[in-house]
DNA sequence: TGTTGATCTAAAGTTCACTTTAGATATTAA
DNA sequence: TTAATATCTAAAGTGAACTTTAGATCAACA
């Protein structure tokens, strides 16, 4: 396959900071690759750790591990991944992280305007959730911050 | 109590645009405060909707239910919150979304430096988690970006 | 008055992301 | 070689945040 070194499982649980069921879980649920000895002891090649800083990250964005599992599979599979590889993933990533903090932003200046100075008008309190995943997990929109309308007259 | 109007758990899951079962939940989970009407049904002062929408938003931001119930209990039990009593729970709040929007950033200039550029180095790259639950949650340190100092020989 | 529709309770079920358990086998270090 | 440590599997358990179910009662209105 490749001349990457390879390493066990616990090894990758202390780089990571993991537990070793954790990383056993992840290569169990096809999220990192691993290959076996012929004892039957999982071994991994070295750039999973990579691959699993990445998963930790992506799981403290709000991505699922199903979404993860989506991305991840723009990963070479036969080979290690390249700097290029990984950059191309961290720039799909990186417009996430945009958008949420643009989206964090946003609920600053709603507080501010809904509960802050006590406008309690619709117009500007109410945010619709258009369909943003990461916004708010679960289906269909929710109204936040909406307080009823009748106050306003 | 108060002269507030009171609305009913099906008003409430529709202003909110939730399900009826969360709204319950959530008052059998001391989140929202509600009277029973003669026949046993739940009542509710029309201030929950903001609640309701204060804990999405919340949760949203990573808090856990617990959390909330915390953040609440500094709301007034016995009247209808205020103006003041809700900005003073927002600027807490607005605290952590900066917060948050800070790590975001961070997290954003170590993807460009590990990742994106391909710099390896460990001290670049390793980004310790120094116990803040908004971030990683679950316990103990995590080394995220970590890659091996091998490369780096 | 009847009949829909809303609400009730308690308990069980669901999904996600893991961890724990138990007993077996492998690997490493002295 | 022996003992300690690491790893294996499959299955069950955990906790958070809900939803679903079932059967009963309540409320609104034609």
């Amino acid at each position: 396959m490749s001349q990457e070194p390879l390493v066990s499982i616990g090894f990758v649980a202390k780089r990571t900071g993991n537990a070793v069921s954790l990383i056993r879980y992840y290569a169990n649920q096809q999220l990192i690759p691993f290959i076996r000895t012929q004892g039957g002891s999982r071994v991994f090649p070295r750039s999973v750790i990579r691959r699993v800083s990445f998963i930790l990250i992506a799981q403290n964005m709000g991505y699922s591990l199903d979404e993860i599992r989506q991305l991840l599979h723009t990963l070479p599979d036969k080979r290690t991944p390249t700097k290029s590889d990984w950059a191309k993933l961290s720039r799909v990533f990186n417009q996430r992280i945009e958008q949420r903090i643009a989206q964090l932003n946003e609920l600053k200046s709603s507080l501010a305007g809904c509960i802050g100075c006590g406008c309690l008008s619709l117009d500007k309190c109410r945010l619709y959730n258009k369909e943003d995943k990461m916004a708010v997990k679960g289906p269909g929109a929710r109204y936040l911050l909406g307080d009823t309308p009748i106050l306003h007259k």
